[in-house]
DNA sequence: GTGTATATCTCGGGG
DNA sequence: CCCCGAGGTATACAC
């Protein structure tokens, strides 16, 4: 990784224009090639960048960096104040635990945590426009489309009911009702929910996990 | 800005549990006190972060970041290769050209890009649920909505479905039909848009500018 | 503060 | 390769 803090203007063209008047910033240019441009505040996300794959050329006072999308960036150093390099090697990743896959794995392992009598038929059941998370039927042999998500807000309400409003057509599965299963719900998208019909339900994640293991201990 | 070359591990305890394994990264310290740890690829997104507002103590051995929200994130450093800081001052800021609102603009300038007879209405027409991008009439004098995208996604359709319903509870109003514009349009939100008897225009935003400076060049 | 809409979103998975 | 969905999305803005 090379680190370049430097005074500096930087155009972008591509998928839009982009400019930044003359400053002193950081320039972070990675091992993969990516070059990223940062300002001292806002977090996360740099002022500029390019990803890789690209090229980096330096030129007489300026470096440019093309990808084959014909996007460029073109970063004119007016003063460099500091250029350091350094080998990080390959980085073993990060590990997550707690993100919606694994919600609906445990969702999926026993859906009567969501309703009574629940059946899992199938997971990411496909549609024309889309896959339903899971897709279940209740004892009495109705289908039920589940959509689950970490946080509920009212997008997965409208994703649900575009899924209910295709699965219905299918003469073989009508009529098939809906449930929002979240960790938590926003107050607008139970409303929005309960003005559609559709079923929601808040399950505790570790309470889930705790469940699976207990289930793991009668073994 | 700060920036730390070292060896560490790193735990984030929040929106959900992630763990980095020991290995060398560059943590960045800025100057609002938002913290980024970055590995040597893998484009601008950091590998764990925290943003301010934030707290960050450096205790024996690890740094303790906290935010108001109860999120940790715990870097531990097992050997610091190299620990800098440099002063850059507060950023200009960044010039954008090409998002949605100047697509919106170059629209309402000529509606008759979009569907032959329209005339403007208002821009950003103001519903229940937030404000319709354009309110045009047809050569019939009836009303449209349009919703105006740089990218046309599914959830651009929902956003116009939904004001379209509010729209045409308004016998002022109604019958009102949508027209959703955008640079792409993708397959899905084709199916959907056409699904609920939504037009949609795919249009060319250099073609647009164009179009205007040629129109000024006649004055 | 919550709620909504945008983003050069990034990133990963599946066809 | 593109399409699609999830994200600790981040970020800006209105209420």
């Amino acid at each position: 990784m090379r680190l370049v803090i430097a005074r500096c203007t930087v155009d972008y063209q591509g998928r839009l224009n982009a400019h930044l008047p003359e400053a002193v910033r950081l320039i972070m240019v990675k091992a993969d090639g990516c070059v990223a441009i940062h300002a001292d505040g806002g977090a996360f996300k740099p002022l500029n960048w390019m990803n890789a794959p690209n090229r980096l050329t330096e030129e007489d006072g300026f470096w440019r960096v093309t990808n084959p999308k014909a996007e460029t960036l073109i970063i004119t150093l007016h003063e460099i104040l500091s250029d350091t390099k350094h080998d990080l090697g390959v980085d073993p990743g990060l590990q997550k635990d707690g993100v919606e896959a694994h919600l609906q794995e445990l969702l999926a392992a026993d859906p009567t945590t969501m309703a009574e009598g629940l059946r899992l038929v199938r997971r990411e059941f496909p549609t024309e426009i889309g896959p339903v998370d899971l897709l279940c039927r209740d004892a009495e042999g109705n289908a039920v489309a589940i959509e689950v998500k970490r946080r509920g807000e009212i997008d997965g309400v409208e994703q649900l009911t575009r899924y209910l409003d295709f699965l219905n057509r299918d003469p073989t599965l009508a009529p098939v009702r809906g449930i929002y299963v979240a960790q938590e719900i926003k107050p607008q998208a139970k409303v929005l929910a309960e003005d559609r019909g559709i079923d929601w339900v808040v399950v505790d994640y570790d309470e889930l996990r705790g469940m699976e293991s207990d289930v793991l201990k009668l073994f």
